[in-house]
DNA sequence: TATTGTTATACTCTATAACTATA
DNA sequence: TATAGTTATAGAGTATAACAATA
């Protein structure tokens, strides 16, 4: 996925530390694993932004992706979000039952529809990019400004 | 988790590119985002590395453990997982059936199991370590060495 | 013939809760 | 009373496959 396809559930506890006693051989010697702890410790901030407002990782993303791309198809927001078509479906489901986008039928394409925010989802949007960002630069904090800079750099480096 | 508790069920074809014509607004300048798309490169990288072997990352982190720690108890391999005891059974099972580890009475504690590689846990753990190692290098072969160990020093540093 | 959306289904992973046996 | 293991169950997320409508 592009594609952030998460598999998360809302807020968890689990923090990333090590545990005691354990002798973790070269584990964290990999990239694999040193991403995957760093992650956790991503979404444990990306879950108290959202607390108790039932948005995951790709909700956000596909508010995010659908106030940027008005009118944009539920198969190229599935794309984007690196899931089946079936999955974009019930995320969109999911929004729309929500009130925070609906579906308009294209002029052009009796197929497809495009999907938009509503007022509702738009207000949200904002609401959630501002938590969001506050909760990353929370997390990011733990760096200096540059090495925050070299971070992202690298990470885009890593992903081709 | 601290602990890389992955939803991962085996090869996935995902990409992490970006969708062409898509405008992501700031979506990639959140560190959450950005260590969501390198996890998905890093994770295809071990799914080719463990091709056709049924390993998943929580199995693959089982055995590293338990070749490092042996008499390990369940809940103990639990923790280190980041999971629920419940599960950390469900994995020693599978760890058990495929004839790759073993739990052994404990003769201090009536209730705890010591778990332990078997002879071809041990192989097959052995064999894993180099593919996975080699697969993660050959992720990592994107950044100069310079570059690689700054990345795993300031993921390290992000990670509490 | 290919594509969009839809529906149904199955599978994986995980969590919770209740239960037992030991401590 | 607390802990290790076990079992059963439920839920979220995702994939696949088949279908109808439209291109």
């Amino acid at each position: 996925m592009s594609r952030p396809r998460a598999t998360h559930r809302g807020p968890r506890a689990s923090s990333a530390a090590r545990v005691p006693g354990i002798d973790y051989a070269n584990l964290h010697a990999h990239f694999g694993y040193a991403l995957r702890r760093a992650q956790i410790t991503a979404f444990a901030a990306f879950a108290r932004a959202t607390e108790g407002l039932a948005i995951t990782p790709p909700r956000y993303t596909a508010l995010v992706i659908l106030e940027a791309n008005p009118g944009i198809s539920q198969s190229a927001l599935g794309e984007v979000l690196g899931t089946a078509r079936s999955g974009a479906m019930m995320l969109t489901n999911w929004l729309v039952g929500r009130g925070l986008a609906e579906r308009r039928h294209r002029p052009d394409d009796g197929r497809a529809w495009g999907l938009y925010l509503t007022r509702g989802g738009r207000a949200l949007t904002a609401r959630l990019k501002r938590r969001v960002y506050e909760y990353d630069q929370r997390v990011a904090a733990r760096l200096t400004p540059a090495e925050r800079g070299t971070l992202l750099r690298l990470l885009e480096k890593l992903t081709p």
